[in-house]
Order: C-alpha cells, then sequence, then structure tokens
DNA sequence: AAAACACAATATGTATACATGGTGTTGACA
DNA sequence: TGTCAACACCATGTATACATATTGTGTTTT
C-alpha cells in the first residue's frame, strides 16, 4: 500500500495536481486512496528523501519550488557523473552488444526527426515527446550502466527525475533541435568506441550544457510570463492604485 | 523523537552493536528509546533511503554489508564530484577568508605528524585519529563548498558516511602517511589557487584513488582474517568431518 | 479602526490496538 | 528416525485513537 502511495503522489507532482507552496494533507490523500494515514506519512517520507518534498516540523509537506540554481545545480550533478563514466566507458572495451543497443538509441532519436519532417508539424506532438523521452533517458542510462557504477545510476536517475518533474515543460522539439541531439550522441559513441576520452567527455560536457541552457530559458521565460500574469514585475515595477 | 531516534541508531551502527545480516528488531528499540514503533519507524525508513539499512518487505531490516565492488563503488562517486568541484574551483576567483580556512585545515594535518613524531609513537591515538578524521573531512567539505553546489556536497557527505561507518577501520595512520596526505592537500590547494584546472583534478584524482587503495588493502585483510576466523577457506578449503 | 489576545478547529506527531504473514517448534505418521 | 504438517508465537504492516502545536477567526481593548 505504501508503494501505491508513493506511485501516486509522485503522478499527482508530475502532472502538477499538486502545486508548490500548497500545503499537502494527508487526510484528504488517505481518503482519496482508501487507506490510513500511515501508509501515507511512510510514501511521503520517501518522497523527502528523494527531494520532491520538503517538510517543515509541525507545518506540514508542500512540494519543493526549483529555483534558477537548483536547475543549474542538478545539470551539474548530472555533468560530474555522466562526464565521469563516459571517461570510463571510453577507457574500457565493452560488450558489442551493448554497443549495439546504445547505437539503436541514437538512432531512434533520428527517426522522430525524420518522422517529424514527413508530417509536416513544426513540433513533436504528445506521444513522439514521451517516445524521445524515453529514447534520451535510455540512452543516457545505457552510457551510465556501461560504467557499471550502480549507486552512480541511482544518484544520476533521482536527479533526472527531479529535472523532469520541476524543469518547465518545453515545448516539443523541432526537427533542427533533433537533429543536433541526434549528432551529438552519434558523436559520444564514436569518441567512446574510439577511445578517446578526453573528446568523450569534452562532447558530453557540451551536450549536457546545452540542455541546461535550454532549459534556463525555458526556466527564465516561464518566470517572466508568471511575474507578468500575477501582475508582479519583475524588478522594480510601476505602484498601482 | 524521530530525530533521537535517527541518531541513536546511526550510533549503534557505527559503533558495531548493530551487525550487518543481523534483523533490526523495531520493538526492541523502542523499549530502549521508550518511545513507541512509530517514530522508530520513520528514523529506519530515513536510513533506508540514506543506503545505510535494507529493507525486505516483511522480512525485516538489516544493517547493509557492503562488498568489495561497493567501497570501489563509493570512491569512484567522492572522486567523480569532487574531482568536478575542484576544476570549478581552480576555474573560479575564491574568496581568501576561505582559502585561509583552506589552508589552516590542511596544515592542520602536518601538525599531527609533528605530534605524532615528537611523541615517539608509532601511529595516532584514538583522540589524535578523531582530529585527523574532522580535518580532513573539513578540507574535503571546503573544497566542494566553494564549488557552490548544495546538491553536490549532500551526495558526497552520505558518500563519506557510508565509508566512514562500513570501511573497516583502519591502524591509526603512521606519520609517512600523514605527510603525504599532508603534502596532496597542499599541492592540490597549489593547483587550485594556481588556477591550473588540470593539475588540480589529476593531483585529486590520485588523491583519492590513493585512499581506495588503502581502503581495499584493509578490506582484503579484513577478508581473509574473518575467513580464517570462521574456518571457511578462501577458495577450495580442506572438507572436515 | 487597528492590533493584540484568546479560543476553537484542524493538522501533525505519537501511541496503541489489530490483522496478516512468516518462522520455528512440536507432534504425528511413514 | 526422518520428514511433513499443523499450530503457536512474534514479526511487520496498517488502522485508529490521542496529545500537542499552529493557525485562523472573533472579540476586546487601546
Amino acid at each position: 500500500m505504501r508503494e501505491r502511495a508513493y506511485s501516486y503522489i509522485q503522478r499527482q507532482i508530475a502532472s502538477g495536481a499538486l502545486k508548490p507552496d500548497v500545503p499537502i494533507s494527508e487526510l484528504v490523500l488517505a481518503k482519496e486512496l482508501k487507506m490510513s494515514r500511515t501508509p501515507i506519512r511512510e510514501a511521503l517520507g520517501q518522497l523527502v528523501a528523494e527531494g520532491l518534498l520538503d517538510q517543515s516540523p509541525n507545518r506540514g509537506t508542500v512540494v519543493v519550488q526549483l529555483g534558477r540554481q537548483d536547475i543549474i545545480d542538478l545539470y551539474e550533478l548530472r555533468e560530474a557523473l555522466e562526464v565521469y563514466s563516459a571517461r570510463k566507458d571510453a577507457q574500457s572495451s565493452l560488450r558489442p552488444i551493448d554497443l549495439q543497443r546504445w547505437q539503436d538509441l541514437s538512432d531512434e532519436i533520428r527517426n522522430l526527426k525524420n518522422e517529424l519532417e514527413k508530417s509536416g508539424k513544426v513540433a513533436l506532438n504528445a506521444d513522439q515527446m514521451h517516445r524521445f523521452v524515453t529514447s534520451d533517458l535510455s540512452f543516457h542510462n545505457m552510457l551510465m550502466r556501461m560504467a557499471v557504477n550502480g549507486r552512480m545510476l541511482k544518484v544520476v536517475n533521482e536527479t533526472r527525475l527531479l529535472i523532469r518533474i520541476f524543469a518547465i515543460r518545453r515545448p516539443g522539439y523541432n526537427p533542427a533541435t533533433l537533429e543536433r541531439i541526434h549528432q551529438q550522441h552519434d558523436a559520444i559513441i564514436q569518441a567512446v568506441t574510439g577511445h578517446d576520452p578526453e573528446l568523450a567527455t569534452q562532447l558530453l560536457a557540451d551536450h549536457i550544457r546545452t540542455s541546461l541552457k535550454e532549459s534556463l530559458d525555458a526556466y527564465d521565460l516561464w518566470e517572466q510570463e508568471t511575474s507578468l500574469r500575477k501582475n508582479i514585475p519583475t524588478f522594480f515595477g510601476p505602484t498601482h492604485d
């Protein structure tokens, strides 16, 4: 039951049903899931430990509100760990079957780009976006799985979960972006299979930094919009009334 | 109360009172701490999330048993994150007050070495060992704090906690080891203040890998001893009775 | 009219009671 | 005597009851 509560609450957070700064009532969740508060509390505790929720003693639990610096921190964490793994991969002799699967995951991005171009649309639809996210995540997962270290993989997965949930929803990608991502992935594969650690680390660092920049741009845009919507001026605004 | 239970259980693990593979009874802990099972369970949950305990559904909670590969994984995690931070430090302009404090922490190690040489003993006593651990931990903490990223610091601290608790107790350091550590720390400071990212990363990676090697040697020694003590031969041994 | 204090309602934190599953022991049967 | 089965006890997992703290609202006082 704790597991049911856990995945339910996580979905509620991801879907935006639970918003930051709004206290989460344990009783409400308990009624919705038709269970007592106990498993709810355990699930909340786990989510707090994973960094999705924030708890103040005697003051309840709220969804964390990630700021600009948090996004930077999360991407830096990813960069440090993935770059380390990429270097290790490039210095090891990897199993051909893994490399084949890795290449397939990269190709999937290009397939999506081709589909998108044929359809004539400017951006991926929801289903295609889901396929993209899955492929991209698997690509980076494979990068780290080949480096063996399970603990690193766990940390990176938690980091990516935070980014995916809280990083503002980007618009569906356009063909040019997909092409860039595919080329970067392919270049990384080349560098790793070619046993060039320096190149592999450089390429992966660039790749992740590009993602960070996109996320920050989306964040800045979103922050600007919400500031305007709430009539809260960004800095010194007009005094009204 | 959950906090009291948490620190109590953590101390019990660190002191070895709770041994791996021995089920932890919630009732016993509750009686010892004179509280109900509820806060105990919350504390256990937190320790599970931090990786100190392992939980099997309906089969209880046990202290994790780290193997050889786990030690390698933990040190790799530290290396990836600390090396990243060191590179970032070397590329930033750091506050002189931080650098001063950093240098002081490094000097503390040399002070300990001098004390040890004067005393004529071959290894640090318990109190000196505590001072060493504190200085060393603060040195690495400062390295990461200057790189700002709070999430990285949190992950590294949890990693170091696991290492400190489960890595087999090494014998107290001798003067030569202390001198080596001090020199490595100083060299790292020099590289960072000299804005030489490549050198800083190289030195820190070497430093951490040396620690890993020491830990592994201690682990292998310990495993060999316990195998003998239990009359369990390391590989193919004589069949008795 | 505004601020401060008091009281009530609600939510968290803790304790206890209950159900369910697993393990260990004992007894019976082969 | 060995093995299998049944029962009992104790563990975890869940529900509920209770205490305490915080917050909001209303009234009173300045």
